[in-house]
DNA sequence: TAACGGAGATGGGACGTCCTTTGTCCTATT
DNA sequence: AATAGGACAAAGGACGTCCCATCTCCGTTA
């Protein structure tokens, strides 16, 4: 544990204790109204009349909570309960990955750690679970993913999808969420590194290879040539926070 | 999908994507002037000026930065850039869990399997490179598990303290701090939910054949037994739902 | 019937003011 | 000389007020 990693939680911060409270009310209002997503929120004004605090102390707790993703403020319009929504976290985590180039990228070695992990523990019941319809939508991104390689067009959104529907199957909204804030870190960790150049084909080819592990029900296979993919990814995280 | 679902990331908030840009401008600011760690931040007034907008504003990124974890703030004293932290993270899905307790708590048999997928994957490498010292922690948790077991207390901190030492050996901070979130998350869940009698001396046991799979290095086994353990709680939650 | 436009509501933002907290430094006391 | 305590300055916390920007809704008009 670092030196400061007891900080923010220590007691000794009051400030943040306070507006911490502040949140969790308004948290709890919502709860007691029993709103569900969707549902509007009393008015900025309202609530701070209610809470017994300024306006602007609200609007503050309240862009909190939409950065948590919990509610979503239209302007003009007003404020509601959010679906759910982790783009949020992906800000900080993109943060904390640029700030870590400094020291030779260990966050991002990090993140690819952790999706390592959960893809290629979670292969075995996705393949379990997956339809057959899902599993032409897969052969579908991949299809799409080999005009854009053959057209020598990169498909980091292609490669994004890809993986979104190897998980689908496993109906896990929370397991979904991370999986796209850990992607959207990781690209935009990549592109900060500076990208070398990529084989396409190659990257094509090995999706395929996980497509067919995955198509033949193959769940060790599959467990491994993700295995594979991920150490691919380090092995080139590594070269290229090596300069 | 609700009438709010395709909200937050259409490009139609264009003030979300103002106060967005701010956030990012204070984020670059910072990576800019090579702050590390610790290292302060001009004062609100300052940023105010620089950035060109009014000092509410510049406060409400700031907090909003706070709740991201990417940095501190302390009353009277100033702005920092934050070690790592999740904290905030926990809110969020503590609500989401909240939330979705009215719908049979998906969200936290969600968060039961990602938690599941996590352990199960990296407990082979945590073996890998456990050392006898880390051994020896974890050996230390599980002997006062024992105390609190017999003593009758309940020893949900231990129990946490155990699986995080379990993947202490892998050095991975980000994986510690969802591990810590995922526990918080699910603590509170539990919580809600409003637990169940538990058979401590069981939990006990379950924890001891974990550890003694992972003493003997034995990955598969170890892993197995993770998985049971996970599958426990699962029921457990479900049973707990169902009322 | 469809397109336009205004009204009203609601959030966005900027100042200015005063309070609270914190750290520092200086002084007085022992 | 060492220490305790108070004064001071700097920084964030909270509010009130005023005006702007944007959205939705609904009535008007072509």
């Amino acid at each position: 544990m670092t030196v400061a990693s007891q900080g923010v939680s220590s007691a000794r911060y009051s400030a943040q204790i306070r507006s911490h409270a502040l949140q969790t009310r308004i948290m709890d209002l919502i709860l007691e109204q029993g709103l569900d997503v969707g549902d509007s929120l009393p008015t900025e004004s309202e609530l701070s009349a209610v809470l017994g605090v300024g306006r602007n102390t609200v609007r503050e707790s309240l862009k909190v909570l939409q950065a948590l993703g919990v509610i979503e403020i239209r302007h003009g319009f007003g404020t509601f309960v959010a679906p759910n929504n982790f783009s949020a976290l992906t800000e900080g985590l993109v943060f904390r990955g640029r700030l870590s180039l400094r020291h030779q990228g260990e966050e991002a070695m990090e993140l690819v750690d952790v999706r390592q992990a959960l893809e290629s523990g979670l292969i075995g019941r996705a393949i379990d679970l997956v339809t057959a319809e899902q599993l032409g939508d897969l052969r579908a991104v991949m299809e799409a993913m080999d005009k854009a390689a053959a057209a020598g067009e990169p498909f980091a959104e292609l490669d994004a999808e890809f993986h979104r529907r190897l998980y689908a199957p496993l109906n896990n909204e929370l397991l979904m969420n991370l999986m796209d804030v850990f992607w959207k870190v990781y690209r935009q960790i990549h592109q900060a590194l500076g990208a070398g150049p990529v084989n396409l084909g190659e990257q094509a080819r090995i999706h395929w290879e996980i497509y067919e592990a995955v198509a033949d029900k193959d769940k060790t296979l599959a467990a491994e040539r993700l295995q594979r993919h991920f150490d691919g990814i380090r092995q080139k995280l590594k070269d290229v926070a090596a300069r």
